[in-house]
Formats: C-alpha cells, sequence, structure tokens
DNA sequence: TTTAGAAATTGACCGTGGTCGATTTTACGG
DNA sequence: CCGTAAAATCGACCACGGTCAATTTCTAAA
C-alpha cells in the first residue's frame, strides 16, 4: 500500500475529468482525443496515462457516472408491480447504453470484469442491477412470475435481453424499433411461464 | 455498376488472407499486425486498405470463414430432440466465438449488421443461426417446448444467451466454468415452459 | 530548516492503423 | 498493334493512443 494520493492529483484528475466531459458534450463519446483532453485541462499528455490505464477507462469512468446516477434513481422508487412496469423502470439505464455506439460498445467491453484490470464503475454498476433486480423479481415471483428458476438467472437473463436488444437496435436488418419496445417482449417471454395468459 | 474485378486482384486479395491466416495461426488474431500482413503477402500497406475497409473487416472475414465451417457441419446433422442436445450441437460453434478474446470482441460488433457498412461473414452467419435455431426449435414445439412464444424469438433469445454466457467466460467475477455448462441452464429456463418438470 | 525519497508531472518518442495523390498494370475499342 | 481510360497498386505521410527516462514538486522525519 503507498501513501494516500496527494491533493494535486486529485485535482489533475478532477481537471481530465472536466475537460472530458466538456468534449463529450460537444463531440459525443466517439469524438473524444486524448490529446484535446490534457490540452483543456492544462497538463502533459503523460499524466493523463498516470491517471487513467488507457483511453477507454476514462470513457468507462464517465459513462459508468452517468449509469450509476440513473440507477439510484431507478433504485429509490417502489418495486415494480408486473412485468411491464419493470420494464418501464429500467428504460433509462437503457436509454443511456444505447445513446451512442462508443458508449455501447464500452459497456459491453466492461459489462464484467476483465480480467487483469481493476473493476470499472461500469463493472459495478452491472452488479448493481443484479441485486436490484433479483430483489424485484423475487418479489414479483410471489405474485405470478415463473417461479421455476431461481430469480438471481432470471436477473442474469433480462441483462442478456437487454444487451441483445440494444445490439439490435444499432443493426440496419431490423426496422428501426425503440429499444424499449424491442426489450418487452423478451422479458414477458422469460419472467412468465405463459405469455398467452399473461 | 463498376467492372468485374480482375484476375490480378483475385490473387492479391488471397494471398493477403493467406498471410493473415498464418500470422493467425502462430500469434492467435491479437496478434496480427497490418504491416505483417502486407509484408508477407508482398505488397504495399495502401493495397491492403483497397481490399478491406479496415484491420477489424479482415478479422471478420477470417472468423466468419470459421464460424461458416463449424455452423455447416452443425446443419448437417439431424435435428436435435430435445434441449439438451439442441446446446451440444452448437457447442463448436460457441468454441469458435469464445477462443479469443479479440475474436469474441470482433463477432460482438458485427454480429448484427452495422449501419453504415456492407454485411460481413459474421452477420450472414447470424442471420443462418436464427434460421437454423428457428426451424429446429419450431420442431421441438411439436415435441415439449414451450408453445407460448414465437419459434423466431426464442431462436433469438438463444443468442442473446450465448453472447452472456460467453462474456461471462471472459469475466474473473465468475468461477472458470465451461462456457457449455454455463449457457444450459439459460436455455432449459427458456425453452421449456417449466423447468422442475422436464 | 534541512533534506532524502516518494509522488506527480513532463514531453519527446514510438507503434500501428489508416489516407491519398502518384504510378503502374490491365482490358478493350478502333 | 496502339491509345486510353479504368482498375490496381504503391509508399510516403498523417493521426492518435500509449511509453518512459528525466525533472519538478511535495511530504515528513531528523
Amino acid at each position: 500500500m503507498g501513501r494516500a494520493p496527494q491533493k494535486r492529483r486529485i485535482e489533475t484528475r478532477q481537471r481530465l475529468l472536466d475537460a472530458a466531459g466538456d468534449i463529450v458534450a460537444e463531440a459525443g463519446f466517439a469524438g473524444l482525443r486524448v490529446d484535446e483532453v490534457v490540452a483543456r485541462a492544462g497538463v502533459a499528455k503523460g499524466t493523463f496515462f498516470a491517471h487513467f490505464p488507457d483511453k477507454d477507462r476514462l470513457l468507462a469512468e464517465l459513462i459508468g457516472a452517468r449509469m450509476q446516477a440513473a440507477l439510484a434513481d431507478i433504485a429509490a422508487g417502489p418495486p415494480p408491480d408486473d412485468v411491464e412496469a419493470l420494464a418501464d423502470r429500467l428504460a433509462p439505464l437503457y436509454a443511456i447504453m444505447a445513446s451512442e455506439r462508443a458508449v455501447f460498445d464500452i459497456v459491453v467491453r466492461y459489462s464484467g470484469a476483465a480480467l487483469e484490470t481493476e473493476p470499472t464503475e461500469i463493472t459495478r454498476n452491472f452488479v448493481a442491477q443484479d441485486e436490484l433486480l433479483t430483489g424485484w423479481i423475487a418479489r414479483l415471483q410471489a405474485r405470478g412470475l415463473r417461479r421455476d428458476v431461481p430469480a438471481r438467472l432470471l436477473a442474469e437473463g433480462v441483462q442478456a435481453f437487454a444487451t441483445q436488444a440494444i445490439a439490435l437496435h444499432f443493426c440496419v436488418l431490423h426496422d428501426p424499433v425503440p429499444i424499449d419496445d424491442r426489450i418487452r417482449p423478451y422479458l414477458r417471454a422469460w419472467l412468465t411461464r405463459d405469455v398467452a395468459l399473461s
């Protein structure tokens, strides 16, 4: 364990994050250049990589922060009472993930902790999603949801379908359906034992 | 419509593919460098990009070819008679997708046709997977599989779970379970109406 | 206050993917 | 066989992410 980080380091890191945030606001995540970030933050290029192992990790940091905010918002409300309400509640989170192709790519890459690296905010977000969903689903299993499968597996499945739906969203073979509408049929089929009856 | 490609162009393209194949055999997909490919093929760098829009598309070409071979093999056999057999049959295809992190990344990126670009061999492979699976599942629906959801949606779901399972495979948070074992619980839950009874 | 050493920063440099105007090769009508 | 326009190839060049030895700044013990 090294020493605690100096105040200067904290400030530099924040300046880098702020500069990056500004650039994203102007040019999107895909338009972010490391040279531009360090220029705006007023530091040398090497400093950037003393704070972030690579460019993608900075993006993951920014995206993870947005996802955490959205998830906190979602978790703050009451648990949903059926599958449709559940889909409604998750929509804002998925909107972030699908906001840009570059964002989705980063989310997918870091949704599971990469083997070598420290977990990112995105990884933690997915773990938190898992817990929230598992709780919601376990509660709904007392109210008509399928009970033949553990709540945790169902929760993981929800994430699988969300990824699939967003991936299809970036695909031209399929009509430009809103992702929310695309996720819903999956969730109905996955979470209920008999769609015709629900 | 321009003219048909000249013989020379066909040969050059093949030399590039062969060189790339050799390098992959030696160093894996992650170890492929464009400079190395053109050096072995005996052409200039610009020629490479006259044949492939970018490096990733070459990789997609190589990976797609392997996937097509595996899928043809799978399709050649008789249709499976239950969920377990279905999972068995798909295993070789998933083994390719999970063989390397770099491979999985490419597969995910091109599994749906990217908005701007020509569809790759990988895209076509996923469409073919979809059709094969839809046929298999429709047949199995006459033998006990859930009938409350259209076969095509179930087929898409299988792909969603495969992606999820392979992604988790590259994640250290979870134990190093073989991907096949990871996919199976999903498929049982997704394809049957009541896991406890099956 | 001094000072040793750790922490933080610097910027020249490199590897690699990708571009583009110049050049050579091919196909084909006359 | 020649002339010419399209096709194919070439390679110097650029953009951008990432490295690292050198330098500056900070901290804390003496």
